[in-house]
RNA sequence: GCGCCUGUAGCUCAGUUGGAUAGAGCAACGGACUUCUAAUCCGUAGGUCGGAGGUUCGAAUCCUCUCAGGCGUACCA
């Protein structure tokens, strides 16, 4: 509803800047805003005191000639009011508000659906842990964060591939290797040393044994290299494979899962090395390969190849983006965990140097996440193996609560995840809150069932919704699509998990104080409708949270 | 040292591109079920938006400085 005040301001103030009665301004500049007060209308605007003084008028005179330019839609608004310095506020006609009742019932699941992406092509990648243990606590917000995001950017009319990028070459691979293997010979009664950067958790132990099972002690004898070769590429694909059923389980998609490894097999690593080395824009120094960033902006310049001849980790993650942006991606987001924050202007730079505008690339920094059992911080050390798996939260408090818990805060904000309030069953708990009203309104239209009432939502008088709270409620709805525009815009979706409990509020208000079936037949027949299209407003926002809609509790 | 993030009610947090009297939830206190699910609602109380300057019609929001917490500052990934 937002979309449509602003898009009809434009018009009017570009209207009367070509009768020369406003100076020349952007009609971008020129934006709506939703009054704190409700005493100031459905909306408000302050173009006339950011023109005034470019025009070298006072806003209240501007503010009356947009105002007298407005009321030609004399059908549109109920009121427009010049008020303070200079603000113009505007009342709808309550028949908008309530035709907006038509949209949602009529549209089901595709209302908050736009075309604002215009069909772009958009990438976000997340998760993306190395496989070489199960995901923990840290990549289950990664994770919700990412699928919602993805899911808002398509409701909002991007072309988006959900992605995520598989480590699956490297140190890390053969210390995973070298791991197990060193577990599979302490079955055999050996004593060898735990390797100093090795994996230590219990699931080693798990692949070890497995691993006699296949090969008995036909891996003591060979050759430590292949061995250790072995070793990884079953433990690698069996964790995998785990990390696989439990994002599955966590209700998170991706479109492509794609490995390290086919970038040294296609030879892509080797071709943007050479693209680089052909700008000038790497040298040889001290023995290795070294990236000039600083001219992007970076503090320093980076290392692609050390002294012992490997690469670095940066050196693929650089075909890896080049290869992003051959696949014709118009933005390309990377969700991080919020440590690898100093890596941000280094890849900023390797897009900038591949020859794109550096404004295509977003890097989303989660930050941390920290357990609180029983009133008291729970410690976790990804080295040690002592860390709480997404697994275990999944299985303690539940898919739907452990994603809203993880979007209930800004991405740049810490995040405390309180079991204890995980598993309340209670008001406290704002998942079940936002369910709770689901469920009340599947309850209520099933009574309606019963009692033989359908209505038929275009031969309704919906006029009789068109004030006080039903009003009110209408409103709160027509706020979802815009919400889900300016989530994608701003690249931040945890303004759904906020707007469910807002509406969850409105309509629980709604509900306490307003009976819906009664013997008014025409009033009931209209606030089955209402309360239809609240409950596919709450289940369509859920949907984009990857978040279940219970019809009863 | 330098860089990034955070600092808003007792606690946990919202606050769209700078807007009008800064909002929720929890905790506290007082109310509301013969009525479609009380996992609900209503009311009361609670604030120097960490601090100090600046920018302008107007700042929680932008700039500078400063204090506190977290993270990062690799030829690790």
């Amino acid at each position: 509803m937002k979309e449509k005040i602003e898009t009809l301001l434009r018009d009017t103030v570009s209207g009367l800047v070509a009768d020369g009665l406003l100076p020349q301004i952007d009609p971008q500049g020129v934006s709506v805003s939703i009054p704190t007060n409700k005493e100031f209308g459905d909306f408000a605007t302050n173009v006339a005191m950011v023109t005034a003084s470019r025009a070298k008028k006072r806003p209240r005179d501007i503010a009356e000639i947009v105002k007298r330019s407005l009321e030609t839609h004399s059908d549109l608004f109920e009121r427009i009011e010049i008020a303070g310095p200079g603000f113009i506020n505007i009342s709808l006609n309550p028949a908008l508000w309530v035709n907006e009742l038509k949209d949602i019932v009529g549209q089901r699941e595709n209302y908050g659906r736009s075309t604002y992406g215009a069909g772009k092509k958009v990438q976000v990648e997340f998760v993306s842990a190395n496989p070489t243990g199960p995901l923990h606590i840290g990549h289950g917000r990664g994770a919700a964060v990412g699928d919602t995001l993805a899911r808002i950017l398509a409701a909002a009319g991007f072309a988006v591939e959900a992605e995520y990028y598989i480590n699956d070459i490297g140190n890390q691979m053969n210390n995973l290797g070298l791991s197990v293997l060193v577990r599979y010979r302490e079955l055999y009664g050996q004593t060898v040393p735990f390797p100093e950067n090795g994996y230590q958790g219990d699931y080693i132990r798990d692949i070890a044994l497995v691993m006699r099972e296949i090969h008995g002690d036909a891996l003591l004898a060979a050759e430590e290299p292949e061995a250790i070769g072995i070793c990884r590429e079953y433990a690698a694909e069996t964790i995998l494979q785990g990390i696989r059923e439990d994002l599955a389980l966590f209700n998170v998609h991706f479109d492509h899962w794609f490995g390290e490894s086919s970038l040294y097999r296609d030879k892509k690593v080797e071709a943007s090395l050479e693209a680089l080395a052909r700008e000038g824009l790497s040298y040889e120094e001290e023995g290795a390969l070294w990236f000039r960033t600083s001219r992007f902006g970076d503090e320093k310049d980076r290392v692609l190849r050390k002294k012992d001849g490997s690469l670095t980790y940066f050196a693929p993650d650089i075909a890896y983006h080049k290869d992003k942006l051959d696949r014709g991606f118009a933005k390309i987001i990377d969700i991080w965990g919020a440590d690898h924050h100093g890596y941000v202007p280094r890849m900023r730079a390797a897009i900038e140097a591949l020859g794109a505008s550096p404004d295509c690339f977003h890097a989303l920094l989660i930050q941390l996440v920290s357990l609180v059992r029983d009133g008291s911080p729970v410690s976790m050390s990804t080295r040690s193996g002592e860390f709480v798996t997404l697994r275990e939260i999944i299985d303690e408090v539940g898919k739907d609560v452990a994603r809203y818990f993880f979007m209930m805060r800004r991405c740049d904000s810490q995040l405390v995840f309180d079991l204890d309030l995980a598993k309340k069953k209670s008001d406290e708990n704002p998942v079940y809150y936002i369910q709770y009203a689901h469920a009340r309104i599947c309850s209520i239209l099933k009574n309606a069932a019963d009692q033989g009432l359908s209505p038929d939502t275009f031969a309704i008088d919906l006029s009789l919704l068109a004030a006080g709270e039903d009003l009110e409620l209408i409103k709160t709805l027509a706020t979802y699509p815009d919400t889900i525009v300016s989530a994608a815009a701003d690249l931040e979706p945890h303004r759904i998990a906020f707007y469910l409990l807002d509406l969850a509020t409105a309509f629980h208000r709604f509900y306490n104080r307003n009976r819906v079936i009664t013997e008014n037949v025409p009033l009931t027949m209209a606030r089955l409708v209402l309360v239809d299209a609240v409950r596919q407003v709450l289940c369509n926002a859920l949907a984009l949270m990857g978040i279940g809609a219970p019809e009863s509790m």
